[in-house]
DNA sequence: TTTT
DNA sequence: TTTT
């Protein structure tokens, strides 16, 4: 038995990319993709709505995402989604869900740099013993 | 200038769907659909870890849903993730990140009724001017 | 029981498209997208392939990408695959594998017109009894 | 500037899967995969069309497919499209379109063995010097 | 809360 | 916080 979990994006990149360090030494770069749907609000009246998402690539994948994602650039993104919880200061839940990205790829014709995709090596979306933040 | 925001998973259903209603009489059909993740830790011992989504199916994806989506199942979900946010009792943001259905199908070779697939009808992922919960 | 038949390709438009009516007053436009692909030949070696994608757009589709896909142009399109078969003149068949768009859309940022993302109609990728050529 | 070549499809297996293996003794294995469509064709009457994909599956990738993927079972291949080329016996080109899986699982809930799902390693999806047949 |  |  078997699942499938996927997501794929190609939006804008909104912030600088930040790559930081698991006390195990692990890279993890984090930057935020914005994606527009417009839609048709019943009376014709067209409507935008903006959907961020919470980009995370860990080693290898951050280390070159550092590099050739920049603010305002288009990309592609593809990965998996995972949901972290933790304890609020009230005792509450907390959610937040994030792309724990595969592969990167920058879509401007232009790159910042010559290498404008990255793709995960294997198991290099994890990092099992040894949370970021 | 153009965006993707696309979710795939297959999974199993976790809870009966559940069908409602918004204050304008539009049909909600939420459910939760886990997907399960095998991984390597390092040290070659192997672990597994869940991921739930939840699933929301809107106007007559909601009723076609309601039918043939069931606890147990295994699904095809093909959708777009959209965040919700309020306010906390204390007064901070909380969020909500949600699959917004758009095809669902029955993977199981013995489905409880004749339609075992929906796809959304143009504009059926919205309500506009109207809430759900 | 249930199928999935799904292509998403990001490349650069080949041709200029070329819209054409069935006899039964159809509109179809059919253009050609290019994807390269970058491998490293074992010895270090760096390779690249281009695969040449036909893509189909039916209907009301087919009137959108005509108007804003053009030759050169970055495109994302997401759609079915079809594999059409005929007799050659030795009596032999051949094949020929094509991309039935659902979704095209530009992915420059300075498009040629204000359109520049269009998905099919329900029932917009086909067109059940007149073939095109 | 990057691109994408993504299929992803469910279906049923056609026939058992044939591992060989090329001069430079890469294993490959093929097998065949039919997807169903339904549609209204105009008038309200429902048709059902079938798509059979040609599957190619290289080196370890390959010899896990050989293992668990089996006629009959439905599952999940994701991969990248690659038209090949050769001269027909009329020096006409003929064509062929095959998907070359990334990952192939199985959606059975009873699998045959115990592995029922196999992702490809990196490079593992190419034999650059050395054609299968 | 599912499934193996 | 992006982009149009």
């Amino acid at each position: 038995m078997v699942s499938l979990n996927k997501v794929m994006i190609i939006g804008n990149v909104g912030v600088e990319p930040e790559m930081r360090f698991t006390p195990g030494g692990h890279p993890v770069t984090t930057f935020s993709v914005a994606t527009n749907r417009r839609y048709d609000a019943g009376d014709g009246e067209k409507k935008e709505e903006t959907e961020w998402f919470s980009v995370v690539a860990w080693n290898k994948l951050a280390e070159q995402c550092n590099q050739f994602v920049a603010k305002g650039r288009l990309v592609y993104v593809e990965g998996r989604l995972r949901t972290r919880s933790w304890d609020g200061p009230d005792g509450q839940k907390r959610y937040k869900t994030e792309v724990i990205a595969s592969t990167v790829s920058s879509l401007d014709r232009a790159p910042a740099s010559s290498g404008d995709s990255a793709t995960v090596e294997p198991g290099g979306d994890i990092s099992p013993d040894d949370l970021p933040f």
